[in-house]
DNA sequence: CTGAAAGCGCTAACAA
DNA sequence: TTGTTAGCGCTTTCAG
């Protein structure tokens, strides 16, 4: 392999002007600077980041943990994400965390020396994130907090898009709802239930416990589930998914026995992913803004990075509702009602 | 931070033997190697895998470089790459090449110093990918492959697939078919449509030069380039799609317009994503064996950092058809036919 | 079984 | 404007 010493001999100059050039020093004469250019470009040659990254103790990786990939919400996160990174020169590290423990998967990253970690998909009581915010390591959570725990966050309103969407639901006069869970220790299904909850109880209107069910924020769980609640003798009128993944997958389970959406039963999700807004399924939804989110994600770490010792920042984007066509009036006359 | 020097200090012993217990080198006293190891623990050391791979020369980093994550195919494979990758205990770096000329993402990924590349979505004239091979540096080809370039490569068949496609159609009357293509200058889409092509003419059936469109793989452009066919004089019974995205574009697009699938007009697909399968789509479609695929790619790039001067491996895997919905028989009277 | 010393390829004072 | 020198935190001979 070629290093800066191989570019400083051909050049007839020392290794630091070498170093100096890569690093657009300015006191480098002209004419040094263009002759070590023109060798660097000649010879293929690469600087090494590993090296750099030694001795200044920054590597411009970032670490980004992902649940669910599949899951269409995060490919829409991620690809902000990767964007974003690339305007900040940052790199994406990949952290597949899908059934493993928060810390072995933050080890490998900080054995990696990233410069920092956005956390997508944080669990409200997660012990790694505290200690990395307790260390103060750079982390960001993106998409969800965690309990007290003060780090740089973004997050979408979650209590107030969930509320719209029950008042929504009220609206259309629906009253026997049933709540499709996400995963039950993360900040995002809790604040969604509890907004939902309280717009219901605006209208003194109560969620019936055996229809509140657990999704796990998964396709096939809310699929499962959707059977179940449908077979009800008294079917739910409604159901609320605290994700639009878990909506679809409702959805596909509803037609799949015959109920006609939003005939038989309402749907509403909570994101509005891509997917959603396809003529099939229409999803009437809460949306977030993704790509804002993702971007001021990592806008934070990099502030973050630039200032360590600035205070941590908790930015919350608005949630809107998007009717769409998954949600109708109750019906008056109810099979088993 | 803290050191292995720090480590070696508290435990009384050479910088050596810390390393020695890490690396697992069996020339350490059991005695000495639970001291250190406790120490070790108790401190929250975690070792500089950067100046590890400053003097090994690896950095247990893998290259993915991926066009377009937001394209259902690419987080499947994602999944079942970072998983695999782990198995070998490496680590992902996401490359993200929208729009990126290829050169651009690979020298980051080089500088990075990463062990490997695994390219998923090549072009076939790739310069990048043929300068790589040719300084024989680890890369492999997972679902595609570059001309006249000889690397590890993993790829659907992805003629036959589609040939199986063409039958199908055939079988079902159909004369008049579409093709909704992808990317121009890719393996894949021109053995696919290769395959068709063949399919057809065994029964002396020729794609009209006009059925024949640009999709680029993309949603948009395949909802687009359908609304088009479906308003043709005389539009193609059938459509035929070089991948799943596109079908479900074409899906929507039609029954946006007040088709009906397959009634009114066949779609046939490639890849069986697994939204594919949900009911709401039941796209009849070309299944490749994605997590195989995957698990291969990483295997051979695992095979070649282990034995670099190895020859390259070609790995085709079967496509099958998988018929769900979305084709029908021809009817008899076509309007416009 | 253990340690001393060299060095991976770079950046960052410090001198000149 | 340029060069010299000293590390960054590890692994790896080579000696004990």
């Amino acid at each position: 392999v070629i290093t800066s010493w191989d570019i400083a001999n051909e050049a007839g100059v020392s290794q630091t002007t070498v170093s100096r050039v890569l690093n657009d020093d300015p006191r480098v004469a002209e004419a040094t600077r263009e002759r070590v250019r023109a060798i660097i470009e000649r010879s293929g040659y690469t600087p090494n980041a590993i090296a750099r990254g030694l001795v200044t103790s920054r590597t411009n990786l970032v670490g980004v943990a992902i649940t669910d990939i599949v899951n269409p919400f995060y490919p829409e996160l991620v690809e902000a994400i990767a964007g974003q990174l690339g305007e900040h020169g940052l790199r994406m590290v990949f952290a597949n965390t899908a059934g493993q423990p928060d810390d072995l998967y933050t080890r490998v990253l900080l054995e990696q020396r990233v410069d920092g970690i956005i956390f997508t998909s944080a669990l409200l009581d997660s012990p790694t994130v505290r200690e990395l915010a307790e260390r103060n390591f750079p982390i960001v959570l993106a998409n969800r907090y965690v309990d007290g725990v003060a780090c740089d966050s973004v997050t979408g309103d979650n209590v107030s898009g969930a509320r719209a969407a029950a008042d929504y639901l009220l609206e259309l006069g629906h009253r026997r709802i049933a709540v499709l869970l996400g995963h039950p220790r993360t900040s995002t299904s809790r604040d969604r239930l509890a907004g939902f909850k309280a717009g219901l109880a605006g209208s003194g209107v109560q969620v019936d416990p055996g229809l509140l069910r657990e999704g796990r924020y998964a396709y096939e769980a809310s699929y499962k589930q959707t059977n179940e609640l449908l077979d009800l003798p008294r079917a739910p009128t409604a159901i609320f998914c605290l994700n639009d993944v878990m909506a679809l997958g409702a959805l596909n389970a509803a037609r799949r026995s015959g109920f006609r959406v939003p005939d038989d039963v309402s749907v509403i999700g909570f994101d509005d992913v891509r997917l959603s807004s396809w003529e099939t399924f229409g999803l009437t939804t809460v949306r977030q803004p993704l790509a804002a989110m993702a971007r001021t994600s990592v806008d934070l770490l990099a502030h973050r990075l630039a200032f360590p010792g600035a205070p941590a920042q908790q930015r919350t984007f608005p949630s809107v509702l998007v009717v769409r066509s998954t949600c109708g009036r109750v019906k008056e006359v109810r099979r088993g009602g």
